[in-house]
DNA sequence: GTTAGCACTCTTTTAAATTGAGTGCTAACA
DNA sequence: TGTTAGCACTCAATTTAAAAGAGTGCTAAC
């Protein structure tokens, strides 16, 4: 009882696929076959689409309705039969970059952009430091009592700290530390700083004032990346309102805290960030998802690279109806614009 | 044919509006006769709501409903009828600051906490450095063709820029612009520098070399304070999902839009900055209130005072039928446990 | 001034009837 | 053997009608 996917299966499904997408709406056997290049009578339809429901390609929503298509029946698609599409992405082209901002607002736009752009919801995350190296660190005081640290890594990220004195301490200290942590952390990526370093580090000083230790805990705490808190800036939240599938409360709220929140969504990008893969570019779909609330969508992300080892990832979260296409292709346009726009800049 | 309004008349307005608080739905005489300390006959009621209701302080959805508060019956609720309610703050009060967490992360906590424990939605206004100074100025060289410009301000907030050279710079000119800027600045309120005094200090410099004045203009730039855009943290939004008034798709969408846009919000918030009154509280209701998509909303502001002149606002958004009293006990507990937060920290 | 009583209004709820899209199956056809 | 027309059947969605319920305004009596 096993069916063979043979060529006129995979029209009607991505007919199907294609129409829902639009309406929202299951599909029935009749408007299918209305469908230009498939001259066949609903009838005929009506036992193929028997078929692809009992290979699980598509689902019927209950006894009398129309056809809409199961995760497997995306993913299908997704993976064999999308065609690409090379229209209205031109648009983002010129929309975009302005060298002069700052790169978080660069990406909070990118963000905007993303969303009005493709009305789906849309995330970015701000690259992570991860893999970077220290190229410059600075004491200086403020006045006898405060330091601040400042430290610049090899792509520009400047990180910095106010540091409270309990003791005095004399310029030349100051000096004599500030030598010592840039001859021992230039250069140095940044995960490797760890306790035993500064262990290391605070024995070199010679001194056991404890004043030192401190100033020095105080420069480990500003390198150290928070790894567990990825930034992440969404925008089009309420584009979910536009799929009725999505959009009755219940759902919607969900959906919206998922946003809000923005912790799951990290997760889910800190899980993509692993990966490595030629193009890029993730499709998950429905429970594909590890989220629970997003069982009704689907995501793609793409990542992209800031400058040497600065990695973050675009994405879209909408409907599992969405139209792959265009939202590949926009995720790619921006992936490209995105990548090397660093090279001079903070 | 006017009338007054009379003790009796006020009970029944403040039993209409508690009674509307809890349960969203136009509430009639019979309810009202009901209430504890007011022994008439649910006819009398009638007759004092028919009263209230040519007053303009009630308003009768239909002909034949109950009725509700209108906004300016919430208005005298607010501002006379309101008795102050001193419990289940004191949750708010363990719950809250610790002291080690960077400023930023405590604010998105106070959002955070405000909105689960009020069930409204909660916005924090980060402070704008409007009035304070700059104590400390620090220009360094990264390498060759980069500088690093640290600003530290009296509140301890730092602000850093990288500056790339066209020209090579040498160590005795950076030495020589950092105590122009040092003996210059110091002291001097954010807000008082201008191009004016930027374009003396480049004269000062003596030097007419354009990496000077780059140099300069870039320092200028990490002091100056984007104006425009005051950075909110909200929270909270789905909350509105728990008010059938204002959770249809249509409302929601825009106000979670609002939420998400954050423009209208900080707008909102700048207008409240520039009043000054005794409590530092505020409270608009409905139409009173300038963003249109917020009509149907009440919203509860508070400023509070980090340091000297580190202003900024959390805010409260809800229902028309919010329960003030203890939004407005919140909103003082956490702006006094705010205010003066910043004695020693970063 | 207060209240019981009642007719009237209008929304909400409930139930029933109708419509309509879509299926599955059968029998006929090429 | 694959395709198709036809038809009975199913089930959600829509429409319609009826009933219920909540609340008011007014009147007349206390």
């Amino acid at each position: 009882m096993s069916f063979r996917l043979d060529d006129r299966k995979k029209k009607i499904l991505k007919a199907i696929i294609r129409t829902y997408m639009e309406t929202g709406e299951p599909v029935g056997s009749r408007t299918i076959s209305k469908y230009a290049d498939l001259n066949v009578s609903s009838a005929t339809i009506r036992n193929e689409m028997s078929d692809l429901t009992e290979m699980g390609y598509i689902i019927q929503p209950h006894t009398s309705a129309g056809r809409i298509p199961s995760d497997k029946g995306y993913r299908l698609y997704v993976d064999e039969l999308m065609k690409e599409k090379e229209d209205e992405i031109a648009e983002l082209r010129s929309l975009m970059i302005e060298q002069t901002d700052k790169v978080d607002k660069v990406l909070k736009k990118v963000a905007k952009v993303l969303a009005s752009n493709t009305n789906y919801a849309a995330m970015v995350s701000v690259p992570q430091y991860r893999g970077s190296r220290i190229k410059f660190i600075q004491l200086s005081r403020v006045n006898t009592r405060q330091l601040v640290a400042v430290v610049v890594n090899d792509n520009n990220l400047i990180r910095n700290q106010i540091i409270e004195l309990v003791d005095d301490m004399d310029d030349e200290t100051i000096l004599k530390l500030n030598l010592l942590l840039n001859t021992n952390l230039n250069g140095v990526p940044v995960q490797d700083i760890n306790l035993g370093m500064i262990a290391r580090l605070k024995e070199q000083a010679g001194m056991h004032s404890s004043v030192v230790a401190t100033v020095l805990d105080a420069v480990a705490a500003t390198i150290q990346v928070d790894q567990e808190d990825v930034e992440i800036y969404t925008s089009g939240a309420t584009n979910i309102f536009r799929y009725p599938e999505l959009a009755d409360k219940e759902k919607a709220s969900e959906l919206i805290s998922t946003f809000e929140e923005k912790q799951q969504l990290a997760d889910l990008v800190k899980d993509r960030m692993s990966d490595e893969d030629n193009t890029g570019l993730s499709v998950y779909i429905g429970e594909e998802l590890p989220i629970r609330t997003m069982k009704d969508c689907s995501v793609v992300t793409a990542t992209y690279e800031l400058g040497e080892g600065l990695r973050g990832t675009i994405g879209i979260i909408g409907p599992k109806r969405m139209d792959y296409e265009s939202v590949v292709e926009s995720l790619k346009e921006l992936k490209s614009q995105l990548d090397g726009l660093l090279t001079n800049k903070t």
